[in-house]
DNA sequence: TTTTAGTTTAACCATTTGGTTAACAAAAAT
DNA sequence: ATTTTTGTTAACCAAATGGTTAAACTAAAA
């Protein structure tokens, strides 16, 4: 692994557990086991560093999400490989859902930076063709973007808000494991109830 | 209003915008128009500033939950009035959500300290019910917990991750507040069918 | 009218923090 | 073999930041 790697991979972890604010330049070079210089010396600044760690960070979520998005699969069958395939990669990246969500809360003007990339989630095909569906009496009428809305929020929720979500429902850590692949199948089953005529 | 009422809503108004670690003392100061040294005259320092202000955030929001988790009407009653009282408060306290989820994550070891409280939210008496109507035969069966994290994450997650929510599925601000509105009845909707034998 | 207790401010302080520099080492290019 | 480029470190710096202090001010109590 190179130092720059090593650098990225710290700033990876540390920012993304106490986000740009919360980190600071040394805790992420101790934790990459080099200098502190050496963090300018790649990466320039603070900022550069962080934009670097997002921008990947975004960008490892968003085209997954595209390619469901743009298949050519049915509804159901797509909802099924959105939370299938989502609440997997997540679990590997267990902060990556708050990381993102608090920065670009805390960081509004990122938006237009970060979402002018071609890689950007694009759900417009998804939403036409839930509008088609619907036009065929498949699925209830609805606005689609509720519905959009509804899958995602039910799937990234109980990482955005981990912490939260595990002390009010009283799940363990290891429950929550579990709780979370049980979750893949029940969100589909919820949305598809309760869309289809 | 006094001094330190002053300064608390300073302190409210830039800790949920920034974040504990992304606050200043001077900031909070500026916005409630004195001089800094009182911060520390009536909160003594940072943290127990940030304390104050996040457990009572906390607090505004937990009582009324458990008033409806806890009442006597029906599982379907409840799911509308949830949505519908959640949705209506935080229109009010736009950043409260995404504010107590970031710092739950980021300092968990609040996590004990909040909870102890009596004013916890407390959906045991709620999983009850719904295991009550499972096995009476009013609703499907399934694992009452991830019903109530179904409610939960699509009440709460648009206001969490606001500004995603708003990218990616281009919606205005003041489009939002429409899809806000609409949302109420729309969750409320979704459940029910969704759960109803 | 004088105390006294609480309130407010400007100036100050120590530490933290992002960032720089200059010397040095190792590798690449000549 | 020697120069040049790239990588690495320790020491340093200026600005920011949370926090303190001592003096001034205010208003109510004595």
């Amino acid at each position: 692994m190179t130092t720059e790697e090593k650098i990225f991979n710290a700033a990876r972890s540390v920012f993304q557990q106490k986000g740009y604010a919360g980190a600071r330049m040394q805790e992420i070079a101790d934790e990459a086991g080099i200098n502190k210089a050496m963090l300018h010396y790649f990466f320039r600044s603070k900022e550069q560093l962080f934009k670097a760690v997002f921008l990947n960070a975004f960008y490892q979520i968003a085209p997954q999400m595209n390619e469901i998005f743009n298949s050519s699969d049915s509804l159901f069958i797509k909802i099924e490989k959105f939370t299938e395939n989502y609440i997997s990669f997540v679990k590997k990246n267990r902060f990556l859902p708050a990381f993102i969500i608090q920065e670009m809360n805390n960081n509004p003007q990122f938006v237009k930076e970060v979402l002018s990339n071609e890689a950007r989630p694009n759900p417009a095909k998804l939403i036409k063709q839930v509008q088609e569906e619907m036009e065929k009496g498949i699925i209830k009428t609805m606005n689609p973007k509720q519905l959009l809305l509804d899958i995602f929020s039910m799937t990234v929720f109980p990482f955005a808000a981990q912490t939260l979500v595990k002390a009010i429902l009283e799940i363990s850590d290891e429950e929550f494991e579990i709780f979370l692949e049980e979750r893949k199948k029940h969100i589909t089953e919820q949305i598809i109830n309760a869309i289809k005529r």
